[in-house]
DNA sequence: CGTAGCAACTGACTCGAAGTCATTCAATTA
DNA sequence: TAATTGAATGACTTCGAGTCAGTTGCTACG
């Protein structure tokens, strides 16, 4: 039956189209402000039809953030995907991360929303787990990565990779968390310059995680001179 | 004139009350779920009363939060507060979060909301200033006390203290959320004990703060054994 | 006392937004 | 062409934040 499948395409195409319309909105106003009404404007089509297609506007807004983890898987797989060495990827991601944050900020900012616990209420559980399983590929990639450097003897073996990736990525996002919020606070308040603070804390981080053969190779430079 | 004084305190205190009110039902219910209607039953006031004393639920949402920044704030002053080495009293503030996070759950959910910068649209000028003020207090504490182990010689002069507390705070306020959350879930797919993580990225970074001489007095170990 | 004035308080109301559902419309099938 | 199906609609319901005209009760003053 080529009509079944086309009404699939169909149906898929108009999941899509209401997914941009409802990012253009998010973008601009935010999860609170946005309106539903406003959103079946912007797709050209009528409020009750959005519901045909996702349960409730939290649904609607991760699976605005779901493609933004997507972007960032893809982006992570092709910093990974080079023939360097593999200390050199492992600081390629964390400086994609760092690429994701300023080229991405909307995106990242949705995923604020998934930290707080108490909006996790108002979500469907295939939404929820669909959210996970991209939160799973990311952590993958980077677990993956560390236990390859391992392997490799240039992390120290006594290191507990997926320990070490939440470290990382803590650190990272605790920081640029504060950039996108606080940066001229921290800046007139505290005299700190955060995109400094980033580098030398990834530094200090990576250095500590290396085999003492691997430090000599490296030419990086530790938090300290 | 002893009467009005007597009212000044009995609208202070009224404040508090609704405050009180405020708390127990935004603890059990969370910012979006809890409406100003059962914060008044609560309060035993009607709801048009709430709005003489506080501006909005927002704003009400943040004075129950600055109380839990104030908690916060005196736990640090008491873990300052001895005559312990100042490389212990370091350490001590850092455990002495994590207590909080325990012990003070509630309150630490509500730092969430502060770092979601798309509702500081809803809350009133005073109070986000109010709040900064407690923030600005507790990173002094902070970055006071690493001034004060670069002063004895125990942290590398070369560390900007501000820069560095940034770090501290990073890290472990990065893992608490992911502990709050995502506690098993880090357990069962990542086999990752977040407790374990905590610990050993603190004594990481503690180590890579400290001179020379400094490490060889402490008995500290650090994350490679 | 009585009463005028005032501040605190009230709760019915407005307004806006999420989510629903009986109805309409359009495509497909018989 | 008529019947069937399912996609789309938008008026409606519901709920909750915030408002404001009116009430209450305390204080001061004649």
């Amino acid at each position: 039956m080529g009509i079944q499948e086309r009404k699939e395409r169909e149906k898929e195409h108009r999941r899509e189209e209401i997914l941009n319309a409802a990012q253009s909105v998010f973008f601009e106003k935010g999860l609170q402000t946005a309106t539903m009404d406003e959103i079946a404007v912007a797709a050209e089509l009528s409020k009750g039809t959005l519901y045909l297609y996702y349960k409730s506007k939290e649904d609607l807004y991760l699976g605005v953030m779901i493609r933004g983890m997507e972007i960032l898987h893809n982006m992570f797989i092709e910093a990974t995907s080079t023939d360097e060495p593999t200390l050199i990827k492992i600081k390629n991601l964390g400086d994609t991360y760092y690429r994701y944050f300023q080229e991405h900020r909307n995106f990242f900012r949705m995923f604020y929303f998934f930290q707080n616990p108490q909006f996790h209420t108002q979500v469907s559980p295939e939404m929820m787990s669909s959210c996970q399983l991209g939160n799973q590929k990311i952590w993958k990639i980077v677990i993956d990565l560390i236990q390859q450097g391992i392997n490799e003897g240039d992390i120290r073996p006594d290191i507990n990779p997926a320990e070490c990736a939440v470290i990382l990525w803590a650190n990272s996002n605790g920081i640029m968390m504060r950039m996108d919020t606080q940066q001229d606070y921290f800046k007139n308040m505290l005299g700190v310059d955060l995109e400094d603070v980033m580098q030398k804390s990834g530094t200090m981080l990576m250095q500590s995680m290396l085999t003492d053969s691997a430090k000599r190779k490296t030419s990086a430079v530790s938090y300290a001179s």
